[in-house]
DNA sequence: GAAAATAAGTGTTTACTTTACACTTCTATT
DNA sequence: AATAGAAGTGTAAAGTAAACACTTATTTTC
């Protein structure tokens, strides 16, 4: 047999629908856009786009989260694939992939330009097809992730506070956490570095900054010790 | 726009690629086959086959897997989708799933017919493409799931003694286990029927089968708690 | 039929991790 | 100077995980 062995075979469009993931105002938010086009136009969708023939299915969605925030040093993981039959009219199958952006590097005119918008995650309208699905998936894995590795970093400016820190964990495990309990935790794996300066927005007091450092993470595993919260 | 608006978009094979999981000689087998086509024709590779238009991806994978074990009470999870630009001649995205099957009902007429054998996970040979990545990925999502859901008895016939059943997740973990922790963390959770008969066949004293019964892992769950290993 | 061989089976102690819990400090505002 | 409000701090108790060695049941051997 040579290659023409896949001739018979079918072929189909493939996806890449992207939870794209930023924190705002003590939670996480999600980027969605009402769809412009049919089948389901006006419905509220993920953001997304096809996988060109040249590009792999990771590069697909590197692409697509750029379009559409205009970032590009972007963390991602792939959710999974989806491939129901009634996902859509013609046949798709599509691969989700999650991913965690400062939302202050947001290029807002792109808001505009794809009627997209930030929404609170206990706050999300029903999505179209099995977008739903999608967004709960990722945010079980994200919570097995976040666990052990230190990826919550990427959701927050380069400087933040611990008060924020534990507010960012709290709302991706939807459980409140005890503030000396987590300070403890995360302090006691030295990986973060205490900066001179506060963060006076939200309270008299003001909130010392906090960096995370990579090079001291690094570290600690090498030590064969791990990140967990 | 309309379904026009597809049109243009490239489309592409999908492939499911199965990492078949039994549980033979104290330790986890996979199921490989010498490629009988080209490329790479003659090179190990899992049991793969290619989506069809009109069946899920899910139903691809069970599909497949029952076409080369003969069984098809399966259970069986999503790894993941590879898409890297240079996996095959012809532009092919494959989805990966493992499947945990009873080696016992295995047709081994099968084996004959499609040139399959189980191999050992300590012992794989090299695979193609990006075959040993997907069963990488897919030892790394067992040991979290088997950890935290009793689906190793998938693996099991319905009796099982508990040296057996030890002896799986030391393969699954890829580490001893003592004996003495072992059975209290498994027997305490009380979802294991104790049966009168032993097996006889690796001791003289015999260890006694027992059977997971799911009504009470149902229970358990009920009550809030959890399965864990 | 007694002794040996061998895997199955059994509890307790120690170390570690997680949880629960309340007051003081700092600083802007009144 | 007093007040308000979030930031910041330590300890004790409970629960979980890890370490560890001998007895039991049965077949096989002599």
């Amino acid at each position: 047999m040579t290659a023409a062995f896949y001739k018979n075979k079918d072929k189909f469009y493939i996806a890449v629908d992207c939870i794209i993931m930023g924190f705002q105002d003590n939670e996480l938010n999600i980027l969605i856009a009402k769809r412009p086009f049919e089948p389901m136009k006006g419905g509220w969708s993920l953001m997304g786009g096809f996988v060109n023939e040249f590009e792999s299915i990771n590069d697909a969605a590197k692409r697509v989260v750029g379009e559409f925030t205009g970032i590009d040093d972007i963390y991602m993981e792939q959710v999974g694939a989806f491939g129901e039959l009634d996902r859509d009219l013609e046949r798709v199958i599509s691969i989700a992939y999650y991913a965690l952006v400062d939302i202050e590097k947001f290029d807002t005119t792109l808001a505009v330009k794809y009627d997209a918008r930030w929404v609170k995650i206990t706050q999300l309208p029903e999505l179209i097809f099995d977008h739903s699905l999608m967004v709960k998936n990722t945010l079980n894995l994200l919570q097995r992730r976040a666990a052990v590795k230190p990826i919550g970093f990427n959701l927050l400016q380069e400087q933040f506070t611990l008060p924020t820190l534990q507010s960012l964990y709290e709302s991706i495990y939807q459980e409140d956490i005890d503030k000396r309990n987590f300070r403890k935790k995360i302090l006691s794996m030295d990986i973060l570095e205490k900066l001179d300066e506060k963060d006076k927005s939200s309270s008299r007091k003001g909130a010392f900054y906090y960096r995370f450092i990579k090079e001291k993470y690094d570290q600690l595993i090498q030590q064969g010790l791990h990140f967990s919260i």
